[in-house]
DNA sequence: CGGCACCTTGAGTATCCTCAAGAGAGGTGG
DNA sequence: CCACCTCTCTTGAGGATACTCAAGGTGCCG
């Protein structure tokens, strides 16, 4: 982890609350940290010795091919539980997308075969990462750029909570890196979009829903 | 499941040694059961309350959109476990390639919370396949008919472990459903291998890698 | 030997990508 | 407070890759 800069802050205990105890949750006993947008907070090949929790803001899980070509495997928004590995390291890259802050705990004590309901716990978020990339595989594998989008907001749309007015936390490009489209494909259908009046760009980070169940519709 | 038809046959103990009790290897202590070729083991939001491993033959396991177009999410060889779900249904279906022989075990048996050691082996095959879906997504996501194609056949001969002649248990549809191209498009890229010197094809589920090489580099 | 399923090959086309330029938004400094 | 600068997003034109539709081969099985 690159995680020495001047940007990155530790703090000792006691953790903020970040959400009441549900089935899935992992509390995360360990430290907070504070990144800022754009810095890696571990990368690909370096040990998995932590887990992570999202408290606040959002990052990218993504993997780069040898020349350049980047595949984000995934988004993870507030409550979201990342840097879960089978072997000794992680297998993608993962930086801040915003402003973020983070639970941290070793991996040790949470695959400590004492406690069974942490064990639980991780095994739910493990399974999730892995039902999740099953869709993504298959929005990948089969579906036309309009599709995909409208899948990817249908998505987004119900992770924020913020029910029909999204305020996107990544950028064009990272959007497009995640579908597999270039960043014009994406816009040009986002467009379409508009022009169709199924949704309302305000700002290029803020998207209004207006007819969800088209939208939902073409998510195929 | 819809494993009362006439081809399915099941027999009662004692279970046939599968291989040596490997790290991650999941000895199954149940039923063996026989498949035919094209016969569903189980379909897609059905109860998930068995656990399976090939002893022979191989499946593939898919999901439908809702205009019948197919995406193949993987495909599971001798040795490979199947089934294990988060929730409690099957969220693909998954039939045989060909004649396949299974072992299928009761999934409360295994999610025993007693046996630590049961435990960890399920942990390990769902992490494997976390890790196999996340690697097909980067596939699907970002790579060319030629790129998809030469891993396919890079990954299939080091699980077929057949060395440099492989025996595909897949028809062309299939191929082109697991990499999310058409079958016409897989059929050219391999037509276009050969004329490259880089793989041998003799009959067509025959392949004889002749410059593993060259396709490992076309990988990416 | 014939039939059938699967695979291959071809021609034309659609979708998405590439390259290029222009517009908008947000932030900084005068 | 306005002007400017930069980064990001949008839009356009042209082109490549993979798809669609169609026909012809090949191999396998009865």
């Amino acid at each position: 982890m690159q995680m020495s800069t001047n940007q990155v802050q530790r703090r000792p205990y006691p953790v903020p609350p970040t959400s009441p105890t549900e089935p899935d949750d992992i509390r995360l006993i360990g430290i907070t940290m504070s990144v800022s947008r754009d810095q890696e907070i571990f990368g690909e090949g370096e040990p998995a010795d932590q887990v992570f929790k999202v408290v606040k803001g959002a990052v990218r899980s993504f993997r780069l091919l040898s020349d350049g070509r980047r595949q984000i495997c995934d988004f993870y928004l507030p409550g979201d539980v990342f840097g879960i590995e089978l072997g000794a390291d992680h297998r993608t890259t993962v930086e801040a997308l915003t402003d973020t802050v983070l639970v941290v705990a070793r991996r040790s004590t949470l695959g400590d075969e004492d406690d069974a309901g942490a064990n639980r716990r991780l095994w739910r978020q493990a399974m999730k990462a892995l039902q999740r990339s099953q869709d993504h595989a298959v929005t990948l594998g089969r579906r036309s750029a309009s599709e995909r989008l409208a899948n990817f907001l249908v998505d987004m749309a119900a992770r924020l909570g913020g029910g029909e007015a999204l305020e996107l936390p990544m950028s064009r490009q990272d959007i497009a890196d995640y579908i597999g489209l270039t960043i014009e494909t994406v816009s040009r259908t986002l467009t379409q979009f508009q022009i169709l009046g199924l949704i309302r760009l305000a700002g290029c980070r803020s998207v209004q829903i207006q007819k969800p169940r088209t939208l939902a519709e073409l998510c195929a």
